[in-house]
Order: structure tokens, then sequence, then C-alpha cells
DNA sequence: GATAAAATGTACCAACTAGTTCATTTGGTC
DNA sequence: GACCAAATGAACTAGTTGGTACATTTTATC
């Protein structure tokens, strides 16, 4: 059976609205009769829509930072509906990380590196980490704030212990190609590639305000951003090479 | 003159201690007359023992997670005098974030670079800054807190703002001399070069936690430390050279 | 030693906030 | 169409939190 209701984002705009599927019964005055409303239900939607709220909120906030009313002003449904899918506050906090994470583990499986030369397997991966992080500030900013607190989060999540760290075992295939084939130079450990590479593409958009604020340029403006991704693929080759 | 109260730290795990500087001027108990209590007066006692207690809190929970009683209780004072020496919990930050940010200008202007030739130039001021970062975590925590918030108070603070960027100078002359001599490859922005620096030696301590939880690894712990220091000098000084 | 300004203590509060209680509606099942 | 569990609405609350009002003490100045 088809959900008749969608969360678009014009209906999510609205200030307050949860009533997300008004219908007048009885012809009577929709704000006037507030016992003739009826709605459908959507569970899922309704998760969806709390999920997509608790997002912008805890990252423009935090984790304290976030109100839960100002959560459930955003959302198409109400504060009870949080409390009844998510438990309490950090519950939803909990649930928005582990889908961010979700997402990020399905792009790092998305890259399809093994059949290309070293060379190019890692350029192709330096360049598509520094875009993830560009296009995903959202994500790097919950890993800011989980941080913060010190991963707490993460290590109670049950989803997210067992997260495959597919990734260093992608990164250490390709390096020992390359050390094979005389591209690379020997005695660098793949931990600390990933960590290269992620740490120049994450410091960039973590770190955009107050690199901003101190020297004055914007790193994620336009006309910036390519020369520092290349700059970044640059280094990580440098460093692998010779 | 000179001030006979000093916080120490033993004095200053008591729980809460309003009364910084007791004695008992009518030799009656202490806790049974209020009103017979004496002390003297410390403002730059008193600021500093606020800054310290309220670093410690900011830090730990960010600014909207901070607690203005918390600070108090950690101070040798009370929570009264927090307002009245910076207005209100924001002040407070700010007076914690311009500390903090005075420090590290301290530390660049404290490196004598210009005399070393410029590859032992950039070695060390790559392991330095890499030290400074592991050395203060909390400078880095306060970063990542201050960029949550987009940088607000780097920018409304006056302080800040007179800032001299002479690190970038630095690294340009170290970068320029190396070219002429032949030791540094041409075409790179001193900028590049302070963001890569900066960036790999941020992110060890600001993900230590997520790095651990994820990949199993404390990048902070003292048998792994050295080694990715090595790694970092390494990965700069690749970029660099040829 | 009178005076005033700076510094500090004590008690208090209005607003906010996470979370709850209770009632109602929906939708599947028999 | 009766019944019940899942889903939802609306109002409420207990505890917290940033901030303040008012009184008192200290210290510099004359």
């Amino acid at each position: 059976m088809d959900q008749t209701v969608h969360f678009n984002t014009t209906f999510r705009q609205r200030r307050r609205a949860p009533f997300w599927c008004l219908m007048d019964k009885t012809d009577t005055p929709v704000r006037a009769d507030r016992k003739s409303l009826s709605w459908t239900q959507d569970p899922e939607g309704v998760r969806r829509s709390i999920l997509d709220a608790a997002r912008i909120e805890f990252v423009e906030h935090g984790l304290s930072g976030a109100r839960v009313d100002e959560i459930a002003a955003k959302t198409a449904t109400s504060k009870r509906m949080i409390y009844y899918y998510f438990g309490d506050k950090e519950g939803l906090y909990r649930a928005v990380i582990e889908e961010m994470y979700e997402r990020i583990r399905r792009f790092e499986r998305s890259l399809d590196l093994a059949t290309l030369p070293p060379d190019e397997a890692m350029t192709k991966l330096t360049g598509f980490t520094f875009d993830y992080h560009a296009d995903n500030p959202d994500f790097v900013r919950m890993v800011m704030i989980e941080n913060i607190h010190h991963a707490r989060h993460l290590a109670s999540s049950s989803k997210i212990a067992t997260l495959n760290l597919s990734i260093i075992g992608v990164i250490r295939e390709i390096y020992e190609r390359g050390v094979a084939e005389g591209l690379f130079r020997p005695g660098i450990e793949a931990l600390d590639i990933h960590l290269t590479i992620s740490a120049l593409s994450f410091y960039n958009v973590s770190n955009r305000a107050s690199i901003r604020q101190v020297f004055g340029h914007d790193m994620g403006a336009p006309d910036v951003l390519p020369h520092r991704r290349q700059a970044v693929i640059d280094t990580v080759m440098h460093m692998l090479r010779h």
C-alpha cells in the first residue's frame, strides 16, 4: 500500500504543522473544530521527517545546543513523536550519527579502485574523499561534535560497532601494488595514508570558519576549493612516490 | 604590594570555596557566624581562577554544554564574580578563546627559524607545530568548538582582530629560500604549506576519539605519537622537495 | 577616620527545557 | 463492526540555568 503523504521541503517549511495530513471530515472550519481532524498513519514518513529536522538542528547547534522543541517545530509532526520513536534526545542524536556513518560507509564501498593502476587509484581516492567532505559539511560537523563528546555515542552504538574498516584494506592493497610496481616508496603504513588523506580533506571543512577569520581566505569558495583540492592530491602523491 | 592569596591547585580542588581567604576575626566557629568572615581583595587572582575554571569547563562541554554554576563551583570564588568581571557566559567564553589564541601566537613568535637552513627550518616548524597540538588538546578542542559556532566569537573579538599572521610570512620566507637553493620545488603557496602542517597536526588531536572508536588506534598513545609525528614531517618534506 | 568606589557574599527568580500524562484516532484482524 | 495495538494530539511539569537584586566588606584617598 502506498503512502499518500510525503514530506517535501515546501511542506516542512511551515513553522509548525502538527496536522500534516489535514482532512476536514465534517465540513466545519478546520481550526474551529479540533476533534474533527483526521490523519493517516505514516511511521516511516514521521521517522524520516524527525531525522531530517534533527540533523539540521544538531549540525547547527551541537548536542547540548540543540533544542528538542526546535526540532519538533521543524518537523512535520510533534515533539511527542520524537520521544515515541527515539526515546530521548540522545537516542535521536545517536540515530542521526548512525545514519551519517552508514552513508559514508556506502560511499567508500562505492569507490571501485581495485581495477585501477595504483597511482590513478590513489589520486581518485584522495580526490573523491576531498569532494565528499567538501560536499557534506553536515557530516564533518557531526564528527566534530561527536569528538567533542569523546565519541561516546559512537562507542555505545551497536550499529557502528559492526562498521567494517574496509577502507584501510583497500588502501593497503593499492599501496602494495604501487610498491611492487616501483611507483611508491616502501615503508609507509596504510593507516598513515588514510589519516593523511582524511586530515587534509577534513580540516578545510571543519576549520573553515576560523581559517577565514584568521587568514581571510574562505576555503569553501568555488574559486579556492579546486586549488586546494589539487594541492591535497599533490601532497598525498608526493608523500607516496619516489 | 604583594598578594598574599594564591590559587594553588590544592585549594581549587575544594568543591565550593567562596571564602578563599578565610580568617576568623571573632574567634567564633567559621561556619556558625557568617557575618564575621573577612577576606582580602584580589581582582587578578579572582580573574585567573575564573578563567582557569572556565577553560576546563568549556573545553570539556563546549559553549552550550558548559554550566556557569559548574564553573563557579570549580572556582575559588562565586558565580557573582563571573558576571562582575566577564559580563555574561559568552563574555567569559570569549576571554578564554582570546587567551588561547594569544598563547599560540606567542608560541609561533618564539620559533626562531630565520637563521636555519630551509629544510631544517621546515622540519623544525612542522615538528614543533605537531608537538604544540599534541601537548595542548585544550587549544585544539576550543578551536573545534569555536568552529562549530562558525567562529563568530573570533569575529567579534577585538583582540583577535589585531592578530598578525606572521606565520604565513615566516613560511613564505623559508620556502622561497628553499626554492632559491634548489631544495624545494617551485609553485607552492605559503598558505597551502601552512594548511597542510596545521591539518596534519590538528586532526590527530581533534579526531582522536573517533579514530580510536573506528580504527582501534589511540593516536595519542606514547608508543604511537612519535611514529605519526615522523610520518607528518615526512609528508610535509616530501611535498616540498624535488 | 570619613568617604566613596571597587570588590565580594547571599539569596533569589523568570525563563527555558527535556520529558511525561492522558486522551484520542487509525488501521489491521477476526 | 468489534476489538486491540500502534500511532498521534494536546496540555502539563519538575528541574535546571543564566542572570540579577540587594547587602556587605575592603581599600584607596583625602
